[in-house]
DNA sequence: GACTATACGGAACGCGCGCCCCGTTTGTCG
DNA sequence: CGACAAACGGGGCGCGCGTTCCGTATAGTC
């Protein structure tokens, strides 16, 4: 249509920073006290007003939106690099994955809030993000069991339960002494019974 | 101080009667949309105007811990029973109460924002009552690794964090067609690890 | 250094919801 | 059946927060 609108001229430097900045307060503030935190609260730590905040987002769910793909996105990228493993490293790739995912998110509402669905309904946007990091772990899961590193009687979708629930449960406890603890009571959940392997 | 006073004289009929049903109507709205709900809408499925809820519970919060207490009150009677058996029967005592409580939470919001403090601050009665159930479930516990049904390293907090996040997992999935699917898996990873027992 | 489009900040608006008030209804007792 | 207190209900107030608007400041350009 308008290629010159649409591609339009480069935004102004202080544009492109007060961007990137709102965005870094948003991630720390949802992630923090999730979707509760008054977008004015934001707008004061990113030092911006909160006229600026709405320029660069048209909507405070669009904030948290974007926070939460680049998230996902940044997720589904370790776990596409996670399936570049030869199939006889198929377990320890899953279950390491597991463990990123669980300790980035450790002690984050936001993502946990996101998956979980609280309240908002997700975007097409966050689905399509949501929908890579899903195949992927569904193939970890599928390797890592014909693997024979996980049991079998699961699959991908009682897999998200689990971690939306570990999520949750991390977070509760939010004990920096111990973390991962849940995660390693779940990575057992998911191995096929074996003699004492501690 | 005012005898006559704090007995004062027994309520009125309908008065007993309306604060059975705004109970009972919060329960079903907290338990579906947590506490989002606005409290006319509670008062709405009680049938009942907004001041009526207000003159029997203070404020909304009041009416959301008159719910969790009673909620948490009845599980913590069924943990006591569950202690009730010989020890023997420790392990099965405890993975059938475990069964009860995620049964019973199952697609409910309210006990997991509840037990998950999400954004409420507990007071002093819900912390009681939170008290016993705990005390109990450690006894349990307690028991059940005596008994060698439960595997050792783990302590009552982890088993709380694990159940907030088995009922967040549940919640999340609202599949009636599996029930317990999580709480089985949960309760395989608390098990010592056996031949394979399925 | 001046000019313009772009971006900024924060005051102002509207809405939703928790909470309160008061005219009306209803249960209870003589 | 009549009278009085207890309880009801829903309209209204105030606040918090998402969103918008516009006068001001500043980056980019000649």
């Amino acid at each position: 249509m308008t290629p010159e609108a649409q591609a339009g001229r480069p935004p102004r430097a202080d544009a492109r920073r007060n961007r990137a900045r709102v965005l870094a307060a948003a991630h720390a503030a949802f992630a923090a006290q999730g979707l509760a935190v008054p977008l004015d609260e934001i707008a004061r730590r990113a030092g911006v007003g909160a006229g600026t905040v709405y320029r660069h987002f048209p909507t405070k769910e669009a904030l948290f939106e974007a926070v939460i793909v680049a998230r996902l996105e940044s997720l589904a990228e370790q776990a596409q690099a996670a399936l570049e493993v030869p199939a006889r490293q198929a377990g320890a790739a899953f279950f390491d994955f597991l463990y990123v995912m669980l300790a980035d998110a450790d002690s984050k509402k936001d993502l946990a809030d996101a998956l979980a669905g609280a309240g908002i309904d997700l975007r097409a946007i966050t689905v399509v993000a949501a929908a890579r990091l899903n195949a992927s772990l569904a193939e970890l899961l599928a390797r890592a069991q014909a693997a024979g590193a996980v049991r079998h009687g699961i699959d991908a979708s009682d897999l998200h339960a689990v971690i939306v629930g570990a999520l949750a449960a991390e977070r509760r406890r939010a004990d920096p002494q111990r973390p991962g603890r849940i995660a390693r009571m779940v990575c057992d959940a998911l191995r096929p019974a074996t003699p004492l392997s501690r």
